[in-house]
RNA sequence: GGCGGAGUAGCUCAGUUGGUUAGAGCAGCGGAAUCAUAAUCCGCGUGUCGGGGGUUCAAGUCCCUCCUCCGCUACCA
């Protein structure tokens, strides 16, 4: 038995996330999480939701609410949607907890006493009417390149120029419109990056073990030079700087340092046996989960953080980074209203349904277009006609010719020995592949050991069987029967919910996986009733997908 | 522009360090079966492996070049 740390990426606080936020991070997280509580290890799988930085409080603006109260309502929104989801993460807390203001305060001390942090003096552009200062894309003018007159601060959006706020002719406020706008001189914290990059690039070459994409992403920065950043800000939401009136600190500071912030909200004090290598983590396994953009963050910027501090931070052993779905291979998005969210899809269809799709088609070697064409392909075949339809057959047969009853008599034979064979090698590639966190190579294993039991029943022929030797049927329908259950525990983590009916069949523990070379297939108790479930899913039809193709903005034709 | 990823059957994708006739699922076609949600099971693939050039006894797999798509390019997270 193991100890096992996940995380996943912390979803954005502005607004419920769509299908490919919650396939890039948190839904494999969980299918992690829950496959290893399986295994019987000790897992601790955390999430958050990353609630500082100025979109948030532009959404609160437009909101009509104040900051505080608009992240407080967003976060019980995702955290609902995740639960609906059946996200597992032991604890979903904030970046803006109490905690996570101490320790990024903490952290912060401790780069500044070892010297890792400087105090800099920059101009910056501050609006009078808004009474703050504005980041680059939050001034807007007049292109000096191309005459573009809603240029951005830091890039003409027209001619793709890269500004400064000051090249802009007649600048203005993007927040106001207001033209009442100067520069200001205020003070910064750099981080001193450039000082610890050599002690980086030595941890990075400690893990030569991690995917290639990773690898290339963590070198790429490094080889072309860390460099010192500013990680305050002037803003009002977020971590006061000690020391700094009226400014905070930058997200992507706080933000990491949240996922040891949120085991603290759930473990109190204890927190530090799964994050301190010196109070109890030094056997603790860590395992990441966020999208391609987020590498370098974690593979250089956070471990710079928790190495300058000079304590013995528990870092991360191995990274799943994933691409990105796109909606009809182009972008989801909430403005346009391309996509779906997560909300919605609950309002559709159970979250199995989505779990399945997204997870055996994960966006793990490229991006991968999400389709209403294929989900409903894919769903309809795979969870209705492959598993749903197995487990409805044999125990409407088992009703009409056992009563429903799991039946004694008959004895194995060749049929049965070569299915368990075939079983066990089967449940050995899975878990290999979930080990590795291969999904999709996983859950097409998972698919054939469902097909398993169908090519079974296929040859057997209890039906034909049952004509002339009853008791070579009632082995063949408690054989089959056996691996209801058996499909509980291994669609577990993918699909929870149907996993728990499935279980509920003959009140078996969905929870634990089978051991190598165990007996498979007379593990019920013979003699024992039980009630046919209802059929596990329902098919889509295609004037549904007509429907919310239409609803959510597929492109037709 | 720079860096990184990717272009393999109608669709979605596998293809280890170069080596026998390039694979899987879906869709399609044919068949079997009839317990079941008209579900299941079996059989069937003559693909310029993006184009061109090169290295090699041998390349989807290495090198060069061109084309296309995607991401990143650090104060937007």
């Amino acid at each position: 038995m193991a100890r096992i740390l996940i995380t996943s990426a912390l979803p954005y606080i502005n607004g419920i996330k769509h299908l490919g936020n919650l396939v890039g991070s948190m839904l494999p997280a969980d299918v992690y999480a829950r496959f290893m509580r399986a295994r019987g290890h000790e897992v601790l799988a955390i999430c958050a939701t990353d609630e500082h930085g100025t979109p948030a409080e532009l959404a609160a603006l437009k909101a009509g609410k104040d900051v505080a109260t608009y992240c407080g309502e967003q976060h019980q929104i995702q955290k609902d949607a995740g639960d609906a989801f059946g996200l597992s993460f032991d604890h979903f807390g904030r970046s803006s907890s109490a905690q996570n203001h101490q320790l990024t305060q903490h952290f912060a001390a401790k780069l500044k006493e070892n010297g890792y942090i400087a105090e800099v003096e920059e101009e910056q552009i501050y609006s009078l009417a808004d009474e703050r200062f504005l980041p680059d894309r939050y001034v807007e003018g007049t292109c000096p390149n191309c005459g573009f007159e809603k240029a951005r601060g830091d890039q003409c959006d027209n001619c793709g120029k890269l500004l400064d706020p000051t090249d802009l002719i007649d600048p203005y406020s993007a927040l106001s419109g207001s033209k009442d706008i100067e520069r200001r001189k205020t003070t910064h914290y750099h981080l001193l990056q450039s000082k610890l990059e050599g002690e980086v690039r030595a941890w990075v070459d400690a893990h030569p073990d991690w995917p290639v994409l990773t690898k290339s992403i963590a070198y790429k920065w490094l080889d072309e030079g860390l460099r010192d950043r500013t990680i305050t800000r002037d803003l009002f939401w977020g971590i006061p700087v000690p020391g700094l009136e009226g400014k905070v600190f930058y997200v992507w500071f706080d933000a990491p340092i949240a996922y040891i912030a949120a085991t603290e909200e759930h473990l109190g004090a204890d927190y530090k046996t799964w994050w301190r290598e010196d109070e109890g983590a030094d056997d603790v396994r860590y395992v990441q989960f966020m999208g391609k953009d987020n590498v370098a963050f974690h593979t250089v910027s956070f471990p710079c953080t928790q190495i300058g501090s000079g304590e013995p931070w528990k870092k991360v052993d191995t990274l799943k980074s994933l691409n990105w779905l796109t909606w009809y291979g182009g972008k989801f998005s909430t403005s346009e209203g391309r996509g779906i969210f997560m909300d919605q899809a609950l309002e559709l269809l159970p979250a199995d349904l989505w779990r399945w799709y997204l997870m055996a088609n994960a966006p793990e070697s490229d991006d991968t277009a999400f389709t209403l064409e294929a989900f409903q392909q894919t769903v309809n075949k795979d969870l209705a006609d492959v598993l749903g339809n197995f487990v409805n057959r044999i125990v409407r047969f088992t009703g009409s010719k056992f009563d429903g009853v799991v039946p004694d008599g008959g004895e194995p034979g060749e049929a049965e020995v070569q299915l368990q064979q075939d079983l066990s090698d089967k449940i050995a590639a899975y878990t290999k592949h979930l080990e590795a966190m291969e999904f999709r190579k996983a859950f097409a294993e998972l698919r054939g050991l469902w097909v398993l039991g169908n090519e079974y029943l296929q040859s057997a022929a209890p039906w034909a069987a049952f004509k002339e030797d009853e008791d070579k049927a009632a082995m063949i329908v408690r054989t089959a029967l056996n691996l209801i259950p058996l499909y509980a525990q291994l669609s577990a983590p993918v699909i929870p919910h149907t996993a728990d009916k499935l279980a509920g069949v003959f009140g078996t523990d969905a929870q634990g996986w089978p051991g190598e070379g165990e007996a498979l297939l007379d593990r019920l108790e013979r003699g024992k009733t039980f009630e046919a479930p209802p059929v596990l899913f329902k098919k889509i039809e295609d004037e549904q997908v007509e429907e919310w193709a239409e609803k959510f903005g597929a492109p037709r034709g």
